[in-house]
DNA sequence: TAAGTGTATTAATTCAACTCGTACACTTCG
DNA sequence: CGAAGTGTACGAGTTGAATTAATACACTTA
């Protein structure tokens, strides 16, 4: 379920945050599905429980998963909608936003514009089942 | 024209590329305008010049300021424009949306309601003339 | 009770960010 | 030209957060 990529740069537990919420968001997982143990990613990929477990840790405070004690982490309802895992950024953006003076549309015509640029690099070469 | 906040934590270069942001964007300097120079500011804040240049390096890159050889940093008249401020947020949040499969309609609805809510704190305590 | 969950604690390591000292290239202006 | 003013390239020091791991623990299930 979980590939690593050590020449990317990004830290392990990210890129397993990163590759269990692409799953949801692409309806791979569902909500009331379980996420594999701790251990068994662990071994798979070669790394300390610990670090599945920050990556746990991370999507449970994002409200993506749900701790079920003796279970294991199950996707919540919520946890399908991925404009859930957009809002601190979005939170930070809107707050230098208003700081600056900028108006509502103002705003929202720079993030069409942004929208439309192209970029340099993707954040992780994610191979889409297909 | 600056102030260092010591205890705030943030850098002293960020402090000064925000509080010029903040002077040109509520109008106190206007494009065609002189920054003070990286020895005046120096001097006045009790800092290595290199700091002052590193902050305006990074006014330069955002195009809020022109580098003059020989006389110094001008307020362009593009970095009137409070926009550019958040070109450096807003890309990151395009990213991360694109990246979990967002559609640009469902980002700025985001957006949107992240502008409605009422803010815990505010990032910085400036003092708006009024 | 045996085997399975996730995690608190602690420590080692790494790495980027930040700041500074110094010397330099450059432009202006008398 | 030369003095006095611009900003900066280069190198080094320090610090602090982020990342990962080893180990032992609390808990639930069956």
């Amino acid at each position: 379920m979980f590939t690593l990529n050590p020449s990317s740069g990004v830290p392990i537990y990210r890129q397993i945050v990163q590759q269990a919420r692409f799953a949801i968001a692409s309806g791979r997982v569902e909500p009331g599905d379980r996420l594999p143990s701790v251990r068994t990613i662990a071994t798979q990929l070669g790394v300390n429980p610990m670090t599945v477990s920050k990556a746990y840790s991370t999507l449970e405070q994002a409200g993506v998963v749900v701790r079920h004690p003796g279970i294991g982490m199950v996707v919540s309802e919520a946890g399908a909608d991925p404009a859930g895992a957009i809002d601190a950024d979005a939170q930070a953006l809107v707050a230098t936003a208003k700081q600056l003076g900028l108006s509502r549309k103002e705003l929202v015509e720079r993030i069409n514009q942004q929208w439309r640029e192209e970029w340099i690099d993707q954040p992780i070469p994610l191979r889409r089942s297909r």
